[in-house]
DNA sequence: AAGACGAAAGTGGTTGA
DNA sequence: TCAACAACTTTCGTCTT
């Protein structure tokens, strides 16, 4: 289990800092994320950063061709004949037709219970792959269902709605994930999460708060192999950036990777703006642009 | 040779008439 | 439904270390 973790395998230290909201445990002198599921029960593996986690996840690649129902009905079929074709005795019928009877009441009775146990099991698949605690799968389970009420997934793709749900309860939670990464755990195009999200939100009313771009400082400092003091400062910055008000309509990770590059560079442990872009999933170029306008309003005196 | 910089053109999504 | 728009990306040439 993952919470056995006593100390940082990279720097030994034994400051560690659980944080139960996001449900990862940190080292509080390195920023080395060391468990990331600390409320799953599920694997039983730790990752160590985000490559490791892909490697040892389980259940494969997303499945792609899972549509309602493939593969999870099933009927016995009407012919009294044995597996060769030949006929089998009366008593044998018999049990037969109450097998057929029974199979029939015990599978799924209502098309909102089928949708349920598909979109279920797709919730559990999926926020497990991305590493969510318990507590979010059930704040997302009631969320669908709620949305199943509400008659809000006919004509759409259970899964979208699944991937919209999660990451609308992940906002929430304070845990962002962004649409990328679920789209990649969910074999859901970007769009189309993004799509089933809006009316998702507009339709029930949901009141998600935007994400703040230090919502994602641990996770990119730890793949980044950051300590917690740079972590810190890029907060800082972030939160100054606030209050000038200079954040708003800007992309959270971009804020984000732009702070810590600017934080690194303060610390003299300078990362390269590739090096950051490519944890954040931006560009260079966006950094680039994000760092300027901190750089400016913030009146830094940060060269390189 | 690698990294940083910024201009210019292109993309996908939102908004408002 | 369309056009304007903002944020971000791609690409590329130039400068710096």
């Amino acid at each position: 289990m993952s919470s056995a973790v006593k100390k940082c395998p990279e720097c030994k230290s034994a400051r560690l800092i659980r944080d139960y909201e996001r449900g990862e445990i940190i080292c509080g002198d390195c920023g080395l994320i060391l468990a990331e599921n600390i409320q799953d029960q599920g694997p039983e593996w730790r990752a160590f950063d985000a490559e490791q986690k892909e490697k040892k996840a389980r259940g494969g690649a997303p499945i792609k061709y899972m549509r309602p129902n493939k593969g999870l009905v099933t009927e016995i079929d009407q012919y009294n004949r044995d597996i060769r074709g030949g006929k089998i005795s009366p008593k044998k019928q018999a049990q037969l037709y109450r097998m057929r009877k029974w199979h029939k009441r015990a599978s799924v009775s209502t098309s909102m219970e089928r949708n349920l146990i598909i979109a279920l099991t797709e919730l559990d698949r999926v926020a497990s792959s991305l590493g969510l605690p318990e507590n979010i799968k059930e704040s997302a389970a009631l969320l669908y269902r709620k949305a199943v009420k509400a008659e809000l997934i006919r004509g759409r793709l259970i899964e979208s709605v699944v991937a919209a749900v999660i990451y609308a309860i992940c906002r929430m939670q304070g845990i962002p994930r962004t649409l990328d990464e679920i789209s990649k755990s969910s074999g859901i195009e970007k769009k189309e999460i993004g799509r089933a999200y809006r009316f998702l939100k507009g339709e029930l009313g949901m009141d998600v708060p935007l994400t703040d771009p230090s919502q994602y400082v641990p996770k990119f400092a730890a793949a980044l192999k950051l300590n917690g003091e740079v972590q810190d400062d890029a907060i800082k910055l972030i939160r100054k950036a606030l209050r000038k008000g200079l954040i708003s309509g800007r992309g959270p990770t971009g804020v984000a990777a732009a702070a810590l590059y600017i934080a690194s560079a303060m610390h003299g442990v300078k990362k390269t703006q590739k090096e950051v872009a490519d944890v954040a999933g931006v560009t260079e170029v966006t950094i680039r642009n994000r760092y300027r306008e901190l750089k400016k309003e913030l009146g830094l005196k940060v060269n390189l």
